[in-house]
DNA sequence: CGTAAAATTGATATTTCTCAATGAGAGTGG
DNA sequence: CCACTCTCATTGAGAAATATCAATTTTACG
């Protein structure tokens, strides 16, 4: 945490310090190779509401996810959006498929990401397979979430989407920070909504169902789990 | 195509010869590698409505998919079902996130796979970095469709959904055997209805609707886009 | 052909959305 | 420190899209 570089600097911490060294895709990394890949990447800050990359836009860089919460979404031309996942620290970005980036991402609350040259990160991982490995792992994962996803949006409920969001986000804050029956919830209403494929006024008329039947309670920005059982047995079926 | 192997296993082609060969992941793969592989991998034949692989169940082996139509779907405990993509010859599977799939894979229409034990083609592709970075980029283009869905399940009508089906069906056959107007549709209504989280009734409602406004010509087992424009607008918006 | 499965069509029900108004919290300037 | 304002969230009433239930028709197959 101590930092004996200038100031103007004091964000670019070493790799070795790096808050989601053990987290993210660098946990695949010899010391060597954390410090070649020091070189590559720099951190970088983001407040909240700014854009870290837009869809359409061309890809240049990879990301490190360190520290915030991103919302990553596609928008319809007519502005419909659909909230594809939430990135929390240790999450890694910019796999594009093509050129451009399919989605875009911004910063709910304070972010900072680690940053890479698209070239010169391709360049390091290219001879690296079992960095290529745990790349491989993390997009596995993602297609996972991804696909539990598309039974939420195609088959499930509103009550059901809104429980399993919160039960999801419970457990993935809970491998961050350790277990809590009080969940933080940075993002917005309508980005829940837009995340669960409902409306603000859905999502708010069932959270406060929710809360009626007394399986939450609602504060400003947070929830907590009054009866995880029976919120996690709407999640699951 | 021809094979100078004895009767029994005609179906044992070597790699170099594979249907799949040059758009599955092995086209990553030099003849040498291709010849190790080939004492890896076997061909296996579904018959109609047989299932490859259940979720699940241990995922002991990867596939590539040489000939036929799988649909992949998850069923949540009461059975709803959502079908979470259509594989087609090319399509590579078994990339489960933990030991067990995620979701069930059966055949629509008879199948030829060509199945690897999931150790030994761990080992053969652990330090071969241009195959992970291949498998790498078909994930990403995975996630990437699994995004797009998300955008159909969440955002879209009845009307947009069905087309958009239509239109990235049309595509997808189109880069295996070439452009066409009429487009072969082998899985069920029912299966579409469960891709687009809608009911078969709504789905064949919809083709009905599309058929009037002569926008597609329905026959048994395919369609035929009549005003390919307008199906691709209502795919798009 | 005859039968079973799949697809279509119709009538009605239900969930979720839309539109509109009200309420609560956070930041600002007097 | 308090009104003011802005944004976000909640609540209500009615509308719309899609689901459900129930025939009927078409297609596939022995």
């Amino acid at each position: 945490m101590k930092s004996s570089l200038p100031a103007g600097q004091l964000e670019e911490l070493l790799c070795i310090d790096c808050a989601v060294r053990r987290s993210g895709i660098c946990a695949a990394l010899d010391p060597d190779e954390l410090q070649e890949l020091d070189r590559l990447g720099r951190h970088v800050h983001f407040q909240s509401r700014a854009t870290v990359f837009a869809q359409e836009e061309l890809a240049t860089s990879f990301y490190n996810l360190i520290e915030g919460v991103l919302r990553l979404y596609k928008l319809l031309p007519d502005g419909r959006r659909q909230i594809v996942g939430f990135a929390l620290p240790g999450d890694f970005l910019g796999m594009a498929v093509s050129a451009r980036h399919g989605f875009s991402a911004d910063a709910i609350g304070p972010v900072v990401v680690c940053q890479f040259a698209r070239a010169s990160f391709s360049q390091f991982i290219a001879d690296k397979p079992h960095l290529l490995r745990r790349i491989n792992a993390f997009a596995a994962r993602e297609l996972n979430l991804a696909q539990e996803h598309m039974v939420l949006l195609g088959r499930r409920t509103a009550e059901e989407r809104v429980a399993s969001f919160l039960i999801g986000w419970r457990d993935r804050l809970a491998r961050l920070k350790g277990p809590a029956q009080t969940v933080a919830l940075p993002m917005s209403r309508q980005d829940i909504a837009d995340f669960l494929g409902l409306t603000i006024e859905t999502v708010s008329r069932t959270f406060t169902r929710l809360e009626r039947d007394e399986v939450i309670e609602i504060m400003p920005g947070r929830i907590t789990f009054l009866k995880a059982a029976r919120a996690e047995a709407l999640a699951a079926v």
